[in-house]
DNA sequence: TCAAGATCGTTCGGAACCAAACTATCTCCG
DNA sequence: CGGAGATAGTTTGGTTCCGAACGATCTTGA
């Protein structure tokens, strides 16, 4: 997990780099270890579940999310997924050609897209989020440690 | 921050929806609060002190690398940025076309490439960084509460 | 010596990602 | 009504992102 160099060296190095800034390094350990871990537990559920399936982490959870809530209008799932319009824009696409999911219009407001799951995309996630979830229960194990 | 839903409207959707799976709760919220946290500070980190210099988060963290280890070997920055090697080459490139850094082979063993920050590089870090440190303070104050 | 194998960075193809510009639709108000 | 402005989703252009395939370079062992 730990690059070339360990923590240490890492440290002493920015505190020598660094020397005379006036800095809040808790919070720069604070952030760094933040990144470190979603970005270590993302890679491992990308390689190990997601991966079969050929999803993306984005596409897991845009599926998800529509999933959880029977059907859903972009902006929502934007928001959820915490990604731009214009990114979801394309991953629906993405996962509708794979016809996982549809796009219907909005019937009071023409404006509006609502998505839902295909057949394909319930069965999909249905065997799919336990074995997502025992993943994430082996990611969080021991992570607390690094939140603080 | 938060989507249409508060969370409490979300997680009786996901009791009702996923009831009867065998899952773990808690395991999910700590992940989805984990990236969450994590997303919402890299937004706010690339919309307010990156933008002005049309840097992105991971070409941030890519000059911090380099700029902390005066000069570094690019599998070391790919494993600290938390970025495949070939997603670094990009990266790279785009960092060289704007004279912030340079690349140099190795001279003792020629397939490593080392990176270095030009004078405008280093000019930029140092302004730039305590900046970055101050909106980190700001982004992790309060933040505590999530992780738990 | 020199061929196999390991290691490093780049390239390639395809997806994710965003801001800004754009189209379509709705709402408000005169 | 009907135009001005707000709102929703898509398109565009350019960067980031990855796995896999690739050349170049080093190492190892016979």
């Amino acid at each position: 997990m730990p690059g070339q160099h360990t923590l240490d060296e890492t440290e002493s190095q920015v505190a020598t780099r660094l020397a005379g800034m006036d800095l809040d390094f808790e919070a720069m350990a604070v952030t760094a270890n933040l990144f470190r871990a979603a970005n270590a537990a993302r890679n491992q559920m990308e390689r190990t579940v997601l991966a079969k399936s050929n999803l993306t982490w984005t596409g897991f959870v845009v599926l998800w999310v529509a999933w959880i809530w029977e059907s859903a209008e972009t902006r929502e799932i934007a928001s959820e997924a915490g990604v731009s319009k214009a990114t979801l824009s394309g991953v629906l696409t993405t996962l509708e050609s794979r016809g996982l999911l549809e796009r219907k219009r909005g019937e009071r407001d023409g404006r509006l897209v609502t998505v839902e799951l295909t057949a394909a995309g319930k069965t999909l996630m249905k065997g799919l989020f336990p074995e997502f979830n025992k993943a994430e229960r082996h990611v969080t194990r021991g992570l607390d440690s690094d939140q603080l």
